[in-house]
DNA sequence: CTGAAAGCGCTAACAC
DNA sequence: GTGTTAGCGCTTTCAG
């Protein structure tokens, strides 16, 4: 099978050098255009970076002619060296398994990715885990020149290596999620909201005990969705005992484990709240698997709004957090700390409820 | 809440310029290492790159002390203008939804950024999406010096670009694919094999009708596992007629519309093999939502073995394709076509059964 | 309107 | 053993 050529055309070759493999295209520079063109470096690099209408169009047009005759495109590396910019974004992901599987990662990233592409931007992808914390990879990446700014994904309030960054003059974000009493750039999404939504949706829906299925101790997010359901809780004369927490791992086997040990410590639970999608769809499998209908015995909130959370059994409602949106927002504003548009971000977006057929009246 | 102070002692700050910001560090460079250690450019250089003896202990201990102390760190950049090097290699994933949220492109990735960084490369991500190719970004990447190699995931023999590459003297390699009849590198698993071992697995436990539900057409490895498929019964004194094949998409919603599918068309089918294990997952929800038991009335076998395959319902039997080992190994090889110590690779890596729970005999 | 020349940070011939 | 110097490819004053 073969549906397509996809060496092209022998070039006519050279018989002087016979063992020399077929011509390749070998680097061509600014002083290739210069000859080309009968001008000198100035006059093209003045005309490429269209930096001044001083050059006359006759000049102007033999310089792109040659550009264009030549396939010159000039190198980054040499322009990064003038001008100490790389176009290069760093993403920091945290070591876990298939850091680069997971899909909220990935709609981060991809967002990012998205974002960086149209303002001409590299993204580069590291993986924080301990052994690149410990040899300095992350503090090297400003010091040897590789990026321009720094993006740090799933942080939690161990990661004290970000404090290193605050010695560099180059920036840094933290994408969806922050740590409280420190002055790091953020953009994230209020998840102290979206435990208050989740929660008043299932208080308004006649429920009154409510189980939470959290993800780390370690990091904010928890905390807030926390505060946000006892927000609600409290405005309803409710609270939220110890005993309707439970760890969910943040997989779909934690929160499917977690949903059975709460309805075990406490059969009259009537709904539950996951501290993401993964978690909620594990729980209602958890659930089913006990015995119990979602949402007839028991309703199930997430928090995510992932692609699988409309595809699930039953379509779990959820709370919708805007990830993508925040990751390019924090792209976006990452260019202008680099850019010196701005010289701090702190931005933290709304939620809203994604109400699907997961949470329903509780039992009678 | 607060666990620990991220930010650093302040710096005793001078009055001089009292609306500076926190004093940050400044780039260092070499020579700043020069003047404080009393010695030449080129003596810190051979220093650091202990490229001679000849330099004395004594001159070797000044520079590295001047070294630690100024916490300096060459620069990527002017090291990649003089070497020509860049130290960045870059993996293009085709566009898809979230291509960064899939978990088989998701670990050939982590394989590759693995790998590459025990090497000291650093892993650049680029969507080769239509924008990407049309505005030849994918050719910038060496002319324009951003990377010394690329790696390519995804790959279909639509991907007509890929021959812009040949014109390079910069190398490419394809992972987990090939293009038969084209002269590109690559490391990839036998998928021939996968299929042929698939089938025969089933035809042992005495399978006779089985159903194919197969990826892309333009992916060649499509080919190659119905072709090990054919090849098995043929063998056997079978085939495998076109009604018992159906396209999954390679999604787990198109495997269950194809598991469907294949049923409606012929009820005798006893077993079912998926082009990967999201089909195969997707196949067996499809199956017991039309009340069939999976392996009781129809046995599905996947091919993958990926993460999650151990933990559905019932456990998938599928073949196991080494994809980390793949994604490590074309990053190594990759590796060594850029530093020249080979100049071409085609590699392919044997698969294995990984029995479990998804086929059984074939019902009476 | 255009060109010569300095310099970004580093490496490596080549001299001393 | 160590230093001087040229040059990687580009941008940017500064002259003309």
């Amino acid at each position: 099978m073969r549906l397509f050529a996809l060496t092209r055309p022998p070039k006519v070759q050279g018989v002087d050098h016979p063992s020399e493999p077929m011509s390749k295209r070998k680097a061509v520079s600014i002083k290739d255009v210069a000859r080309e063109s009968g001008s000198s470096l100035t006059t093209v690099s003045l005309v490429l970076n269209k930096r001044d209408r001083r050059i006359s169009d006759a000049t102007r047009d033999r310089v792109l002619k040659a550009v264009q005759r030549l396939g010159y495109r000039p190198s980054r590396l040499a322009q990064g060296l003038q001008s100490q910019r790389t176009g290069f974004l760093a993403i920091l992901v945290p070591q876990l398994r298939h850091a680069f599987a997971d899909a909220y990662f990935g709609e981060i990233i991809s967002a990012i990715h998205d974002h960086a592409r149209t303002a001409g931007y590299k993204v580069l992808l590291e993986v924080a885990d301990q052994d690149f914390i410990k040899s300095s990879q992350h503090v090297e990446l400003f010091d040897r020149h590789f990026v321009d700014g720094i993006l740090c994904l799933g942080v939690t309030n161990r990661d004290t290596y970000l404090g290193d960054f605050s010695e560099y003059s180059r920036p840094v974000i933290v994408v969806n999620n922050y740590l409280p009493g420190e002055k790091l750039n953020f953009v994230r999404c209020d998840y102290h909201e979206a435990g208050r939504l989740a929660c008043k949706y299932l208080l308004d829906l006649g429920h009154k005990k409510i189980g939470l299925i959290h993800g780390a101790d370690e990091v904010q997010t928890t905390h807030d969705l926390r505060a946000g359901i006892e927000d609600a809780l409290a405005k309803a004369g409710l609270n939220l005992p110890v005993d309707r927490l439970a760890d969910g791992l943040y997989t779909e086997e934690g929160g499917a484990e977690a949903a059975r040990t709460l309805l075990r410590r406490d059969a009259a639970i009537t709904a539950i709240i996951a501290g993401n999608d993964k978690m909620a769809i594990g729980a209602i499998s958890g659930l089913k698997e006990s015995g119990l209908r979602v949402p007839t015995d028991v309703s199930v909130v997430g928090c995510d709004d992932m692609h699988q959370a409309a595809f699930c059994d039953p379509p779990l409602t959820t709370v919708h957090t805007p990830i993508y949106e925040v990751g390019q927002r924090a792209c976006q504003r990452l260019l202008e700390l680099i850019e010196a548009k701005c010289d701090s971000v702190e931005e933290t977006h709304p939620v809203s409820m994604s109400i699907r057929k997961s949470a329903a009246v509780p039992r009678a």
